[in-house]
DNA sequence: CTGTTAGCGCCTTCAC
DNA sequence: GTGAAGGCGCTAACAG
């Protein structure tokens, strides 16, 4: 058995005495065929095992029923922690097949090691060849390279929040969920000294909500920021962070620290707590995006929800219409966030312990 | 510029004068051509952007250069949870890449919605003919389904523990990691009355688990095996099985809960703490995996851990050495697993606070 | 060195 | 209803 004897059309034909296309016409079931040769073919296909094709169907369709999904995982050499390692691109990639389930495509996924940029886009290049169209996750391309991507292969962003000129974006409303976490902060909770762990200076989301963040802190009266620290999206990163701030000496910690994303976040926590600092009541802390296990941690993890899984779904439908219209005029979607209120921001436990069921949720 | 133009070699050829073989030459760099001709092509295929269409060289190779990666996320219907969830296929899709990485090859993934079995051998079947070969991580058709796709193309398991003749296999070693795991639990800790939380009953590595467990506990006299809770891997299972446990009145709780993996693990944590129940004083919990949070969580988990990049990376390799010589007799190779001891299970705190190194750890 | 030519496996008009 | 034949874009012998 180790032989993969692989049948042909023209093996089917024979077999079953008639002609190639009478077995195109009953494999694609939709052409008339007299049922009692329709029968036969059949048979002859089932007992062969005869399957299609799949490149020779893509030079005759010109049509390859593939897609790609690409993105980024910068590794930091030292530490070799991967950027929101955390289900990241597997809930992206569900919403994308989810779009793709009800047409039978499938998809090619590529993460690459974001290293250089010209690499990448030499990657982006060669899969564009085995794909009818793109969805880059994170912009990891100049904006030029991008046009030239697009010239040869429909392109749609998701989460690269850039106002991109040449292809479709989608991406969550960044900037309405941090500015609602932090005038709850601000307002409810009446912080007035704000600490800021960002993300890595290139990733387009992580800079929407920073600068949401210090416009929103900026227009209200008595708050400020009492600095920010540049991480990487790791849990890592928000523990460097909290102890670079733990060892300014006489310094004093910030009412709050919010973070660019929930794995910063807990990393923070974690981190005062180990230096015996009271979560929320000393300083309170929270993320971005929801993850997983943000609600099993202990204060569970105040946070603003985005839906990646609809994200990819999202991306993944627009590029399909632009596959089926290529002169569509480019388009830009953005998905809503939502703020949830655990207890690290301060808010009390929840009277009903529900804290359980965000482990089971269907985000968006 | 909505235009998607696709030059062909024949676009080339007639641009730089010359004959498609030469561009073909040119483009593969390995023939002799004159430098000039060289250089000619060179330039017009820069110009015009011209890259080859994979599907056609597909058809003349006899080989598309894409394997195809394939999983199962059977969900609960009520709370459409996924099993191991946290970036489980994430991981094993990097060691995928690895393998791939270095002869440019892509990776077509599917994550199958497990509902039903034939569906999900139908969907192999598109997906092989798509591909050069198959990774399978968990099994998840009949044995005879897979000698039947194995005829077909090559494949291998991954995590599929099943002694199965018609693939070759690359799987964790679950029995000692499981087994080492008990042991420290009995032996070091003295624990008598274990309590197990075990994966779905489909899932090959569980059962593995699951068996260590009861023969290490069995063969240990004055140690008993006080119950077992059937769960999902997910958070809530963990969850669920303690509330059971609370539950009894009555009850006395055991000395420790073993669980199927990390996230029901934190689940059972979390519940057990809710309600009071120090952890491990009271009782001591332990996980498998080692995923990237364990080590954040208070108290910090112990568990066993298994690299699934290296699982990816190894049945990747093993596949593709297949494809090079499909006359290969099978073969089945186990990963080694490593007893990571943490908090969880009653051991001190590390002197060195090097908790946070386990969010940073490259697993394997 | 370079051009000619015959497929790879399938689909699809166009005749019968 | 069914068959014959051309072509998708590229590669790999062969000739020159």
């Amino acid at each position: 058995m180790a032989n993969h004897a692989a049948f042909t059309l023209y093996d089917v034909a024979r077999a079953a005495g008639v002609s190639t296309a009478t077995v195109s016409r009953v494999v694609h079931g939709n052409d008339r065929v007299r049922p009692a040769t329709r029968q036969r073919v059949l048979e002859v296909i089932d007992e062969l095992g005869y399957i299609p094709d799949a490149a020779a169907q893509s030079m005759a369709w010109h049509r390859k029923e593939v897609i790609g999904l690409v993105t980024i995982a910068p590794r930091d050499p030292e530490t070799d922690i991967e950027r929101e390692g955390v289900a990241f691109i597997e809930e992206v990639l569900r919403g994308v097949q989810v779009a793709l389930g009800k047409i039978g495509w499938s998809v090619l996924i590529s993460v690459l090691g974001g290293a250089d940029r010209s690499d990448a886009y030499q990657q982006l290049r060669k899969i564009s060849a085995k794909v009818d169209g793109l969805v880059i996750v994170e912009g990891i391309v100049s904006s030029e390279q991008l046009a030239l991507l697009a010239e040869r292969v429909p392109v749609v962003l998701a989460a690269g929040s850039l106002d991109e000129p040449n292809a479709d974006v989608v991406d969550a409303d960044n900037w309405s969920g941090t500015t609602a976490l932090v005038r709850h902060m601000l307002v409810q909770h009446g912080k007035k000294r704000l600490f800021y762990i960002d993300g890595p200076p290139d990733a387009p989301d992580g800079r929407a909500r920073r600068r949401a963040f210090e416009e929103t802190v900026a227009r209200h009266p008595g708050a400020a920021v009492t600095g920010c620290f540049e991480g990487r999206f790791a849990a890592i990163s928000g523990q460097l962070a909290v102890r670079e701030l733990l060892a300014v000496p006489g310094g004093e910690l910030p009412d709050a620290i919010i973070c660019g994303n929930d794995q910063m976040a807990i990393g923070a926590m974690r981190e005062l707590q180990a230096a015996g600092v009271r979560v929320p009541a000393d300083v309170a802390v929270t993320g971005f995006d929801d993850i997983r296990f943000g609600a099993l941690f202990t204060p569970p993890l105040t946070t603003v929800r985005q839906s990646l899984r609809l994200l990819g779904e999202r991306a993944c439908s627009c590029l399909l219409e632009r596959i089926a219209d290529p002169a569509l005029p480019h388009r830009s979607e953005r998905l809503p966030t939502e703020l949830i209120l655990r207890e690290s921001c301060g808010c009390p436990p929840a009277e009903d312990p529900v804290y359980w069921r965000a482990a089971a949720h269907e985000p968006g």
